[in-house]
DNA sequence: TATCATATATATCAAATGATATAATTTCAA
DNA sequence: TTGAAATTATATCATTTGATATATATGATA
C-alpha cells in the first residue's frame, strides 16, 4: 500500500489492456532494449527511445512508469529470453548435476552449453545485444544490477564452474575452476562486444563455428593440465 | 587558423604553465579517469568531477576545453599508461617478430606478454581501471573510440594473433588465429570488469597468478589441438 | 450506439547539465 | 617589489532531459 501513489495510473502490464497497447509497450521494449543495450542507460533518452518507437513521451511513463522502470523490464525481458533459449540444455544440466559425473560427461555437458550459448548469443537477431547489455550492468552496476546478477551472472558461473571442476578430473581448485568459469564466460561476451569491431577489419561472418572450436578446445585441455 | 576562436583561452598544456597548475590538471586527470573508467562518459557530470578534484567547474574548461576534451586527454593518458607499462616487453616482441618463430618461442613469448598484460591490468591501483574504460569505448564507440582502437586494440590483436599463427605450429588459420587473440584478450578485460563481482563470493584476493595460470593453460594447448 | 476503460497527444515544468563571461587572486621572474 | 601571465572563483546562460497535468481519441462491449 505504500508503492502506489494514489493519483498515478495503474501501469499497463502485458495482459491487462487491448491487443493495441501491448503492441505499442512491446514496440518500446524492443526499441528500448536495442537502444539501452548498445549505449548504456544514461548515455539513451527517453525522447530517443520514444522516437524511434514512433510513440510520444508519455507513452513510456503510462507502460513503464519512468526511465528506470524501462530499463527494469528491458532486464527483465533479457532474462525471460535467456530463459526461454538456454531451456532445452538447462534443464539436462540441472538434472545431471544432482549425481556426481565422470569427466568425460562433464566435458561434454560444458561443451554443448557453451555451444548453445555462443549460438544464442552471437545469434540474436539484428541490432539488439543483450550480451553486452549484461556486461555493461555488471562491470558498472546500474538498476538493473541485482536482476541481472542473480538471475544470470551467478547461476551461470556456479554452473560452469561445477561442471568445470568434474571436467578437470579433480585437478582444479574450486577457485581454480571459478576463475576459468569467469574467463571463459567473459571470453565470449568480450568477443561479442568486439564483434563489430572485428567486422572492421576481416569481415562480418558467422564466427559461432570458430568460437565454439576453440571453447572446445579450451574444454578439451581442461583434464591435462588444468 | 579555423580552429581556435580567437577569444577561447589557449589550453594549458603539460609544459607551459606554473607548478600548481600542472598539479590541479593532473588531479582533475586523475579522478577523470577514476569516474569516466567506472562509470562512462555520459554518466559521469563535469560537477561530480571537479567536486572531487577539489575545483570549480570552469577550471575544467581551462584545463582540457570540454567535458568531451577531458575524456579523451584521459584516452591518450590510458596509452601512454599502457605504452609504459608494456615497454619492456614489448620491444622483444617487436624486435622478434621480423624474423619467423619456432611454435616454442611463439609460445614462450605469448606466456610473458600475456603474463605481463595480466599483471599490469590487474595491477593498476585503485578505483581506476583504465581496461574497462577501453572495454566501454571498444563495445559502444564514444568519443575515444578511434584512438583507442588505432593505438591499443587493433595493435594488440595483431600481435597476438601473428604470435598465436606460429605458436600452432600452422594448425591455425589466421581466422582461426584472429578469433582466439580476441577470446584471449576478452577474457582478461572482463575478467577485470567481473572481479567487483567475483570479490563478493569469493573473497577479495590477487587473482593475477591463477589468471595468468589459466592463460598459460590455454597457450600450451594451441599447438595440440587447434 | 452509448459508455466507459484504454490509449495517445499537447503543452509545460522543474531540475540537471555543459558551458561561458567576467572578476578576483595567485604565481613567478625581472 | 612589482607587474604581467597564469590560475581560481562567482554568477549566470541556454539546452537537455525526465516527468506530469490534462485534453483528445480509440476500442470493446452491453
Amino acid at each position: 500500500m505504500t508503492k502506489a501513489k494514489s493519483l498515478a495510473p495503474p501501469l499497463r502490464t502485458a495482459v491487462d489492456g487491448y491487443r493495441k497497447g501491448e503492441e505499442t509497450r512491446a514496440r518500446i521494449l524492443d526499441v528500448a532494449l536495442t537502444e539501452f543495450g548498445n549505449s548504456g542507460f544514461s548515455s539513451v533518452t527517453t525522447r530517443q527511445i520514444a522516437k524511434k518507437a514512433g510513440v510520444n513521451l508519455p507513452a513510456l511513463t503510462y507502460y513503464f512508469g519512468n526511465k528506470r522502470g524501462l530499463y527494469l523490464a528491458c532486464a527483465h525481458a533479457i532474462v525471460a529470453s535467456y530463459r526461454d533459449g538456454m531451456a532445452p540444455v538447462a534443464e539436462v544440466y540441472y538434472a545431471t548435476l544432482r549425481a556426481p559425473l565422470v569427466p568425460d560427461e562433464a566435458r561434454t555437458l560444458l561443451k554443448r552449453l557453451f555451444a548453445e550459448l555462443a549460438r544464442f548469443l552471437l545469434s540474436t537477431s539484428g541490432a539488439q545485444n543483450p550480451a553486452l547489455f549484461v556486461q555493461r550492468e555488471i562491470a558498472s552496476p546500474g538498476p538493473a544490477f541485482e536482476i541481472l546478477y542473480a538471475e544470470l551472472w551467478r547461476p551461470g558461473i556456479e554452473l560452469v564452474t561445477s561442471l568445470i571442476i568434474q571436467a578437470s578430473n579433480g585437478l582444479l581448485s574450486e577457485k581454480e575452476a571459478q576463475v576459468r568459469a569467469v574467463l571463459m564466460i567473459s571470453s565470449l561476451t568480450g568477443f561479442l562486444s568486439g564483434l563489430p569491431v572485428i567486422a572492421r577489419t576481416a569481415g562480418k561472418a558467422d564466427y559461432s563455428g570458430l568460437v565454439i572450436a576453440a571453447l572446445d578446445g579450451q574444454i578439451e585441455a581442461l583434464e591435462r593440465r588444468g
